[in-house]
DNA sequence: GTGGGGGAG
DNA sequence: CGTTCTCCCCCAC
């Protein structure tokens, strides 16, 4: 094992130091055995370095080990996997025993620290009672045996593939007021173009083949080349209701949303009309009848209002390939999407790549434990140089084409031949 | 398949 | 450092 997290901290080194030298990013890596001892070790060491949770790891007898030590000082909400629900939940669940003579907080909220150590070695602790306390209906199945093996440093999930498209596409916006039915309808009528926008940017594919480039087609060159990647079939409509005003000052913060969904509309895939026409057409003949039925009464206030293409299917399969290649591409079309999303595709692929490597660049973090090195123990290695870890591996891999399939003048869509017939009928809409 | 709960970043 | 905005997975029905 010594080896493999030799060779994890070289990997993460390298990889590093690629993506500062050919992207200009920096980040931070964690080197451990699974993600979630990746993921907290990787806290430390921001912005720039990395570090490694050495051995000892979990052991025989007595709890000298690095893991127990290392996450038994984090705070339980800390822990990747408990939430603030959770966390509430096992702190109430420890705390409570002696009823805890606390310095006079007024808020009457017990936001005591809790540490994993004082929940692990809580009197009669154990996956089966973590089961009994924050199991109940509506929860995950097990989910007392999966938060104790987080409490004791144990993670068996798998580092996943990222995906070519995401699952869904959402715009949301936050309200202070909005009574009206005209608001809503203007509010709509924004939230809807920019998930349009949003859609034409992630599900949209610049095809730069020239294929037997009818040339003497239209003027639509514009359109000609685009096709999607992905259909949304569902369009849902979200909405948070204000909570009521309690007279005690105590804001009751529920973040509860409401929702319906319909099918997408088939026109909103069409490429050439304009955004702001499939716009307005979505607002009227989808939105507007989707908020009618979330709100069949007149007395509302919303605070939030959320507009989502869901259940996207890929169009054509096409290149199950390589991530990589994804992330490239993503690299590439970064002058036109968000800051955010670069940083979150490029942890994905890092991710990806190997086993437990976890790079982050994200927010700041205390730092408290040191078992690894920053920099100039991890120095790349002859060895590592000569391997094929370069940077062709991030972009080759030339894809197979789908030479039987036709394009959907109409909205870009790949099918086969003898799909084009009924497909042409979704066009033609009452 | 739909609506809701909880979580990550 | 807290809030906002996306996105994810799971569950019950």
């Amino acid at each position: 094992m010594q080896l493999r997290l030799h060779l994890g901290s070289h990997l993460a080194q390298h990889l590093r130091l690629i993506l500062h030298t050919q992207k200009g990013y920096t980040c931070t890596a964690g080197i451990s055995t699974n993600k979630l001892l990746s993921k907290l070790v990787g806290n430390l060491h921001k912005p720039h370095g990395q570090t490694t949770l050495l051995p000892p790891y979990a052991n025989d007898d007595d709890e000298l080990d690095n893991v127990t030590s290392f996450i038994d000082n984090h705070e339980v909400g800390k822990i990747p996997g408990i939430g603030f629900k959770l966390a509430q939940k096992l702190r109430v669940h420890v705390s409570q025993g002696p009823p805890k003579p606390d310095d006079g907080q007024a808020d009457g909220d017990t936001k005591e620290a809790v540490l994993v150590g004082a929940v692990r070695r809580h009197p009669g602790m154990s996956a089966e009672s973590l089961e009994q306390v924050l199991g109940g209906p509506g929860t995950p199945h097990g989910i007392g045996a999966r938060i104790w093996d987080l409490l004791n440093g144990c993670d068996d999930t798998e580092v996943g593939q990222a995906r070519d498209v995401p699952r869904q596409i959402s715009i949301e916006d936050s309200y202070g007021r909005l009574e009206t039915f005209e608001e809503v309808v203007k509010q709509l009528r924004i939230l809807a173009t920019s998930l349009l926008k949003r859609m034409h940017m992630d599900l949209l594919e610049e095809d730069d083949e020239i294929l037997e480039s009818r040339a003497t087609h239209t003027g639509a060159t514009d359109n000609a080349r685009r096709r999607w990647l992905a259909f949304p079939k569902t369009v849902r409509l979200s909405t948070r209701p204000r909570p009521p005003q309690r007279p005690d000052g105590n804001r009751e913060r529920s973040m509860a949303r409401i929702s319906r969904s319909a099918p997408m509309p088939n026109f909103v895939f069409n490429l050439k009309e304009s955004l702001d026409t499939i716009s307005d057409r979505l607002v009227k003949e989808t939105l507007i009848p989707l908020f009618r039925q979330l709100h069949p009464g007149k007395g509302w206030n919303l605070s939030l209002i959320n507009v989502a293409a869901t259940n996207l299917v890929d169009a054509a399969s096409e290149k199950g390939g390589g991530a990589g290649r994804d992330i490239a591409k993503m690299f590439q079309r970064q002058d036109t999407v968000l800051k955010q999303f670069r940083v979150e595709d490029a942890n994905e692929g890092v991710e990806m790549v190997e086993e437990k490597v976890e790079l982050t660049t994200s927010a700041p973090q205390a730092k408290l434990y040191e078992s690894g090195r920053s920099g100039s123990e991890d120095i790349i290695t002859g060895s590592q140089k000569d391997n094929t870890w370069d940077e062709d591996r991030w972009e080759s891999e030339d894809e197979d084409r789908v030479e039987d399939s036709f394009r959907c003048d109409e909205c870009g869509a790949i099918m086969p031949v003898f799909a084009m017939a009924a497909h042409e009928r979704f066009h033609v809409e009452p």
